[in-house]
DNA sequence: TCCGGGTTCTGCATAATTGCAGATTGAATA
DNA sequence: TATTCAATCTGCAATTATGCAGAACCCGGA
């Protein structure tokens, strides 16, 4: 006796308003057996008849009108819920996550954020900020911006730029000279990464050139290695985007190219199609592809 | 960008009031599963974050929260709806689509239509009189008092009683005795059933049993028969519940085996489980039953 | 009187949905 | 700290719904 399936008032609608089932049909997007088949479960289930079939189509009777006066009351909810939908949609307004790392939101996306947010003020941002590998699943985040050679495939997005890195020393380490360069790098001691990321490239660039007795301390985050290495506890490898932007730094090597890697924009939210996500997406990445020459260690 | 399945709509709600996918797929009486890919449907088309999905379950977001409302508004409606639905049923109102043979309707189901009717004066019964066979398609009728040997196993009901047929003869034509009966049944002139019955087992008896020459002439119903045997044109075989219900008619034979059949109460409506329809097919087949003398000829 | 265009309705093959069982996760508890 | 429990997810299989094509039917007009 209850009665499921909300979605028949649709088409219990459509068959009232255009007179057949096959015109129903037409409107609705599918074939006029589905409409047929449907209104006879509503009826068989409810045991009223709406409509009288007859050859020249469906007749609503008189018990149906009751019924389709509750219809179009619940016709004019969804016309609601959807304009809601749609104009929140288009004004670009609602909540959006998005997670990267520490030290690319502080070396680029901090102030590229401020410019979108200051752009778009009823969207608000929420960063969610997480050194660990991607491969996290339950991905909270409407939109990931991480350095990965490759994404897994799970993650679908683009490519932005390189992303190199180089091993920098605190300035009072080194006056410049490309001499004391060389002597600081061979004789310094480490500020390491940390065990979660000992399997990066960078993690493998350093167990294959650092001795573990050169390594004073181990960071999980490049921006707190960077912190501790501005400290004077030692010499360390930063992505070049941190390093460069860092005042008190100096970088002592080229870009590694055993430490590259790439940069991703990337988009697995289940609301991947909202204009919001699409513009934040466009505008990061149309921004950071025109910084690649900090990204990719042309800086120095 | 558009949405159509309604129904989600009370997905949403009974997450919403229950806080979990799995509760809310218990109050709806489905898979969780299908609960959390229908919500994550929505999400993905609309590009809305209904809820967060937290180990503890589904938790509204704000942007939730103008939709549920929405939503709520569309719970009323369908509340008002199935309201009304089982009210009409349970009040017994409505309209009831009965279809029968004449001779049914004028020897039987009148007064009995009449007692029924005046029990529920809400319910409207609508009598469609058609003496075709009964596999005629689309059927619209709720409910079909028939004479059938074996009716069709598309529809279903119940064998009411036997039915049986004898030859009646006006009563100008013999004054009572078993002699004159006799005579008459050889010498007189027949009125014969119509084409459309000539494949049933009366008119197979007749096209056995009445030369061609004797027949004066034929009517399509059994009423419209009996009429013409009244006004003298000849004698003929009716249904005894007919034959012996008729003043200015008299019995010539026994009910005569050959032509003996059966009486069928069947449902195969849409809405054969509305309560009226029960109603009137509780009613009708209990009286036709205990006026199985009549039909069966043992009025005589 | 026959024919054409529209309808409803029904098998049948395919597509989509659902249920089931397991994996995984997070939090509360002993 | 281990462990139990309830929750979200995800392949896979079975069920269900859907589309398609055809049959049957009615009505109007040439």
């Amino acid at each position: 006796m209850q009665n499921p399936d909300w979605d028949i008032f649709r088409y219990v609608i459509a068959v009232v308003d255009s007179g057949s089932a096959v015109a129903a049909a037409e409107r609705l997007g599918v074939n006029a057996s589905t409409v047929l088949r449907k209104i006879a479960k509503f009826e068989t289930d409810n045991g009223v008849r709406l409509f009288e079939k007859r050859q020249s189509g469906y007749r609503p009777t008189a018990e149906c009108a009751t019924i389709v006066e509750e219809a179009r009351k619940i016709e004019q909810n969804v016309m609601a819920i959807n304009r809601d939908l749609l104009g929140r949609d288009l004004r670009l307004e609602g909540r959006l996550a998005v997670t990267t790392t520490d030290s690319l939101l502080v070396s680029l996306l901090a102030p590229l954020i401020e410019v979108f947010t200051a752009h778009h003020p009823r969207i608000r941002v929420d960063v969610s900020v997480t050194n660990s590998r991607l491969n996290l699943p339950k991905q909270d985040a409407d939109i990931a911006i991480r350095a990965s050679k490759m994404p897994p495939d799970t993650l679908v997005g683009q490519r932005v730029s390189g992303l190199v890195f180089a091993v920098y020393a605190p300035a009072v380490f080194a006056d410049g000279t490309s001499d004391d360069r060389g002597q600081v790098l061979g004789n310094s001691r480490w500020v390491g990464i940390g065990q979660a990321l000992s399997a990066s490239p960078v993690g493998e660039w350093m167990s294959r050139n650092v001795a573990p007795g050169q390594i004073a301390m181990t960071a999980d985050t490049f921006v707190a290695v960077r912190d501790c290495a501005l400290a004077g506890i030692g010499i360390a490898v930063l992505p070049c985007c941190l390093g460069d932007t860092s005042r008190g730094l100096v970088r002592l090597t080229g870009p590694i190219s055993e430490m590259d890697t790439s940069l991703w924009v990337l988009t697995h939210s289940d609301i991947r199609g909202a204009a919001r996500v699409k513009a934040f997406n466009e505008f990061v990445t149309r921004e950071l592809r025109a910084k690649s020459a900090l990204l990719e260690g042309a800086g120095v």
